[in-house]
Order: structure tokens, then sequence, then C-alpha cells
DNA sequence: GTCTATATTAAGATAGAC
DNA sequence: GTCTATCTTAATATAGAC
């Protein structure tokens, strides 16, 4: 379990400002993750914290300002799952502990990854630097360390790129369209996510579990 | 193989309306796939199409009716992958040429991928009738197939929902976010398609495969 | 710090000439 | 069918009172 929420870094000096501040950044998420930065309005994001418009602009100095907090405190959230991946560890049980933190940020920020993919579908404009440094960085020492494990045998040999491709792509789907899972499983599951554990957590045991011979190509 | 596009409804009359109109939903498709519709200006779909902002109002009545078109043509074709999957094909090789198929798609048709994504990352607003009626009917039906092909012992019994999300989740992930993958892979691999084939290969026939016991909780 | 009022620019849409 | 010019609304941002 991850409880510890995307981090602030700006230091506020009063109560009331570390407040506003506090409504402004959690009513912008809102309305970022939903309709990208273009898409999103100062107006909604000014009612939906309870402030005016001029004074979302007293504590930010632009729109671009509130969003461009929003990421840079998210990157850095972002990557934590993955850097507590220990090669020291038990490799399967490692990888398998990263996909459960991946689906606890899911399903306990899906708005963070929401906002993350409104910005990579966007062509990651703003992130782009976050994306070819710190976490190419980290994905690429990552990937090495499953490389090894694989020759190694203590897991099957998979890419290991494309292994967290999918860990990434499997998790996130459930908060970037959550929309969609929910409207489907109506009728079926009220909260996607015990199944989706389950689920998830038996695909990479199969996929991992170095007694069985490689099956694709 | 699918090399069927997108299909056009609006009869067009004359050429050269059927050549507008389709210059206009080709540079639509090239904004709004990136911006999402409330991001997209008309002016950038003017500028990308080559014609004049008021000439893209003489062929459609407005930005929603463009995007409405889009999105109308899209929910139809992208239905096919899985309307093709068949109860009476094999049950290890229908489900690995569905992914197969989604995977296709992603390839050679990122950018109405992204629409999608786009659409349901602001909350489905114009395609929820087509979610929780067409699609909903279409996924519950072929999850019935999938169950009993787990229940006969033809595959491992898995949840069949969660299995159609995971291979919606995979493959779209490649279209969706392609320019994280291309920016990560950077030094690895050009083309990120051949690997994902055989990965998610892999992948699904060891999560499929009837003999192995099931490894999660 | 917060508000009302407003400047300024941008965006969707229309009029009317050609 | 296509263009220039323009109307209208909406959005970011600022000024200045309180």
């Amino acid at each position: 379990m991850n409880d510890t929420p995307p981090k602030d870094t700006a230091p506020p000096r009063t109560r009331i400002q570390q407040k506003n501040r506090k409504a402004i950044l959690e009513a912008a998420l809102e309305v970022f993750s939903q309709y990208g930065f273009r898409g999103s309005r100062l107006d909604q994001i000014a009612q939906a914290s309870g402030l005016s418009k001029p004074n979302l602009l007293y504590y930010f100095p632009s729109k671009e300002a509130i969003h461009s907090e929003l990421l840079t405190c998210l990157m850095d959230t972002w990557l934590d799952p993955l850097r507590a991946l220990d090669p020291g560890g038990d490799p399967r049980e490692e990888i398998l502990a990263y996909m459960r933190r991946k689906l606890e940020m899911s399903r306990d920020y899906p708005r963070e990854s929401r906002l993350f993919a409104n910005e990579i579908l966007q062509g990651a404009p703003r992130i782009r630097e976050a994306i070819t440094g710190e976490l190419k960085a980290l994905v690429d020492e990552k990937a090495e360390v499953i490389r090894r494990w694989g020759e190694e045998g203590a897991i099957a040999p998979v890419n290991p790129h494309h292994l967290i491709f999918s860990i990434w792509a499997l998790t996130q789907h459930y908060a970037d369209f959550e929309v969609q899972v929910r409207l489907i499983l109506e009728g079926h599951e009220e909260d996607p996510y015990p199944e989706a554990e389950r689920y998830l957590e038996a695909l990479f045991s199969r996929l991992l579990a170095p007694e069985s011979a490689p099956a694709g190509a």
C-alpha cells in the first residue's frame, strides 16, 4: 500500500495561502486530468476550488504555472514504485510487487494517472525532458536488472522494456479508462480492482514462471 | 493484417466535395486525436486540411459535427476485431488472433486509438450510449464465449472481462503512449511493434495454456 | 487577500462578395 | 465553392477598489 500522495514543492508562507494553494491544485488536478491543458478553463478550476478567477492568478502567475506545478509534483511521485524495485530481492516477487504498487496508484490516484495520460497523448510537450532524462534512465537501469534475472534463470527471459510497458499499460488502464471499465462491468462487478489484482497476478506469475518454455515466435 | 480504414458515412455529392470532406476529416483526426475536442481549434484543422476556416463550416455545420462524424465512423470500425472472434474456432488461437488484430489497429491507426482514448479520458460524453449499448453487449457476448472455453478446459480459466481489458490495454498502449514508448526505446528499438508482438504472444500464450495451474491468489 | 470591472486576445460561426 | 471581413462569445489576464 502506497499512501504517499503527490508532493507539493513551492514553499507557502501563511496558513491561508497554504490552504488556498492546495485547494487550487486539487481543483486543477480534477479539471486538467479530464480535459488536458488546452481543453481546461480557468473558470472551471476557479469554480471547483471555490475561489474567484482573479484570486487564482494571485496565487499562480498563469494557467500554465498551475499545470506545470502539478506535472512537476507528479513526475516525482510517479517514479517511486519503479525506484523501489530491488535488484537484491526475489525476482518474481519484486516484479509482482511493482505491478501491485502501480495498480494501487491507479486505484488511489486515478486523476494523476489521467493527467499524465493526457500529457502524453498531446505529445508530452511539457515532460519530454523528464521522460528522456530521469524516466528513461530509471527504466533502462531496471530493465537491465530484469534482463539479468532472465539470463540467470530466476524468471523466464522476456523483453524487459516491454515487460515494464505492459505493467504500465495494464495498471494505468484501470485509471485512464475507468469510465469505460465501469460501464462495461455494470451488472458484473461494482469495484474492478479486486478482480484486476487477481487477474494481473495470474498473468504475470505465469509469464515469469521460469519452468514454462517460451511460447511465442 | 487489417487494411480496412475507418469508414465514411455521410453521402458526398461531387468529386470535389468528396475530396474536401476527406481532407477535413483527415486533418480533424490529426488534431482531435492529439488535443481532444475542447483542446482542438478549428484554426488548426483548417490549416492542416489546407482549407479556410469558413470553408470548413461550409462542409460541416460546426466543430461538434466534425468531431461526432469522426467518432461515429470510428466506433463501428473499432468493434470489428472483437466481432471477428469466432466461438467455433480454436480458443487459444482465436484470442491470440484477436490480440494481433488489435495490435495491428494500434500500429496502422494510432490516431484513431488516441481519439478514442481522449474521449474516454474526458468522461466519454459523446460515446456513452455506444459503450453501454453496442460495446457492452458485444463484450458480454464474447466474454461468455471465453468463460465457456475456460469451463471446458480449452484454455485456463480467467476472468473474461479482464482478459478483454488486458488486450485493449496492452495493444492500445503502443498507440496512445507512442511518444513515451519511442522516447524510452531510443537506443534499443527503432520500431516497437515487432518486439511487442513477440512479447504479447508469449504473455497470452502462457496465460491461456490450460495445463499450467492458476498461480495467483 | 479578495473582489468587481475590464482590457485583450482568441475562437466559433456568419455575411456577403466573387 | 471559396474567399475576406466581421460578428459574438468566451477565455486569459490585469487594474484598482476595498
